[in-house]
RNA sequence: GGUCCGUUCGUCUAGGGGUUAGGACGCCUGGUUUUCAUCCAGGUAACAGGGGUUCGAAUCCCCUACGGACUGCCA
């Protein structure tokens, strides 16, 4: 078998969109499954939907969560370019062999006749006018019009389009390797437009003829050009490729939460949830987007939650890693229907990969959103907050968030707490506590517990009457690591002053 | 409307004629933990409906219902 050769073929016209990420993924395994070659290539072709930047966000993206190409428009390689907008020449020669062997035409017919086609079709109680075998007879195009006459329009510059002559009755069949034979009646398609007036290709044409060229063997995309595939098959016919035509794999939808749909959005934003890889400011409007980078979600934990929204491996492991991934990767475990996107699975799978690493790199995050902040801190303590915060955190932006104590001393204190367990015995542990804290030295955990329960002890009060309020008084919450590491990591000084703080911030409560 | 595609717990899914229909997330209960979280144990919950085929259908066939995608000089 030839080498597997597949690509990402995205739109610069914004951010890339989730489910285009798990299309790259997809591409991705399958290309390492097999040993093959990833190409992404960016299909520009649409000139008035030119977002500036959202290339670079693409790549950027990719490069991210992990998704590397052999061959794309940064480093170049042997099917170049690989950007459509510098391919431009290339399109015109295929559109001219279409049209020569009488399998394309020419079409003068202007935006505003098209329109009143419609309207009048419609009115005729058509639902969906098409531009085909029927309508075409009846349009300003190649086909109805003299030769002289359109020679004559053309060199006069007249704008003109290329379509695709789709034949009259023609059964066209596929083999796609998730759903098997999917056959559609020619006469449902209509003659697509191959060419726009601009002189650049549509998708349609330029997909086929950079797919042929770049000897792609397998086209993984979307379920939405699931419909328009046997358009592509016609055109592979036409142009002589259909031996070496791709394997297509449709992949299906990744859904809306709640009810149906396509994820769009405005479902991300309603559940609170990102919907783009990285985050995204539009140039234009100047809003901005959140993106799972942004919003503490690992790359690895995001791409294993991805590769099982729509297929799985058949076993019952949950966890792999990128290697294990490709090792169990194959199309024909995927899904035929579409997943909806269950955010809270994503969750899970984060707070796993967080678990996994080390205190050292989990620190360095934690180092990276403190100076952001413009805290300082050691790579001490901050790999010693990790080790007793990585237990309970969902997103690496929770080592600060969740946990800001560590560097500020509270503001505010849980009200329920201190009105449950805020008393007069409470205060009266803690202030022998600071007592005997004061001739202590360097506090480590075990020093830290060995003078508190001494501390007890000779009061004669249970750890539960006054462990509470040591905790409200450190760290403002209800909950948290262990105490005695708390204290260690705050140091004696501190602890000693934000007991004393809270003593008298809340008196009105004893 | 037309064409195409789909349908197993709330969600992601396992399942290729005989299973107590399995796992994971979520949720609930209990245990561990001086707190929260983790962790552990247990629980809740599904084959869209109807016809066939078969000794036997979640599994095969047909119909219906429901859902989705597409239906642009967008990709």
């Amino acid at each position: 078998m030839t080498d597997v050769r597949v690509r990402f073929a995205p739109s610069p016209t914004g951010p890339l969109h989730i489910g285009g990420v798990r299309t790259a993924l997809y591409n991705y395994l399958f290309a390492k499954k097999m040993g093959g070659t990833m190409i992404l290539r960016i299909e520009d072709t649409d000139q008035t939907r030119y977002v500036p930047g959202a290339e670079d966000y693409i790549i950027e993206s990719l490069d991210w969560i992990g998704i590397k190409s052999e061959e794309n428009p940064v480093v170049g390689g042997p099917y170049g370019p690989y950007r459509q907008s510098e391919r431009k020449a290339m399109y015109g020669e295929y559109a001219q062999k279409l049209i020569d062997e009488g399998n394309a035409y020419y079409a003068f017919d202007t935006p505003e006749e098209l329109d009143a086609m419609r309207e009048r079709l419609k009115a005729g109680g058509v639902h969906t006018p098409q531009y085909n075998g029927l309508v075409r007879q009846q349009m300003k195009n190649s086909l109805t019009l003299p030769a002289d006459e359109v020679k004559a329009m053309i060199d006069g510059g007249e704008p003109y389009v290329v379509r695709l002559k789709v034949p009259l009755k023609d059964e066209i069949r596929l083999q796609d390797m998730v759903r098997d034979w999917v056959h559609v009646h020619s006469n449902t398609i209509d003659d697509k437009i191959l060419l726009k007036s601009d002189g650049m290709p549509t998708y349609h044409l330029a997909n086929v003829v950079d797919d042929h060229l770049m000897k792609i063997t397998h086209v993984i995309r979307g379920e939405e050009w699931l419909p328009s595939a046997p358009l592509h098959v016609l055109l592979y016919r036409f142009l002589g490729w259909e031996d070496t035509m791709p394997q297509f794999a449709h992949l299906p939808l990744l859904l809306k939460p709640d009810g149906n749909g396509k994820l769009s959005k405005r479902d991300a934003d309603k559940h609170g949830f990102p919907l783009y890889p990285m985050q995204w400011t539009d140039p234009k409007e100047g809003t901005v987007a959140s993106g799972f980078r942004e919003s503490g979600y690992l790359p690895e934990a995001l791409l294993n939650f991805l590769a099982f929204l729509g297929w799985n491996p058949g076993t019952e492991q949950e966890l792999f890693t990128f290697d294990e991934l490709v090792d169990s990767f194959s199309i024909d475990r995927i899904q035929k229907g579409g997943a909806k996107f269950d955010i809270q699975k994503a969750q899970w799978y984060n707070q796993q990969y967080l678990k996994q690493l080390s205190n050292a790199e989990l620190g360095q995050l934690l180092l990276e959103q403190l100076k952001t902040e413009g805290i300082e801190a050691s790579p001490e303590k901050a790999e010693a907050i990790a080790n007793n915060m990585k237990e309970r955190i969902t997103y690496t932006s929770d080592l600060w968030t969740e946990a800001k104590y560590f560097h500020i001393a509270p503001i505010e204190y849980d009200e329920k707490t201190v009105r449950k367990k805020w008393n007069e015995t409470a205060v009266n542990g803690l202030k022998a506590f600071t007592s005997a804290l004061a001739s202590e030295g360097d506090l480590t955990p075990e020093r830290a517990k060995e003078v508190f329960s001494k501390t007890l002890e000779d009061a004669g009060l249970g750890f539960g009457k006054v462990m509470p309020a040591l905790r409200i008084s450190l760290t403002g919450q209800a909950g948290g690591p262990d105490l005695m590491e708390i204290m260690a990591i705050l140091g004696r000084e501190e602890v000693i002053q934000r007991i004393e703080t809270a003593i008298t911030r809340l008196q009105e409560n004893v």
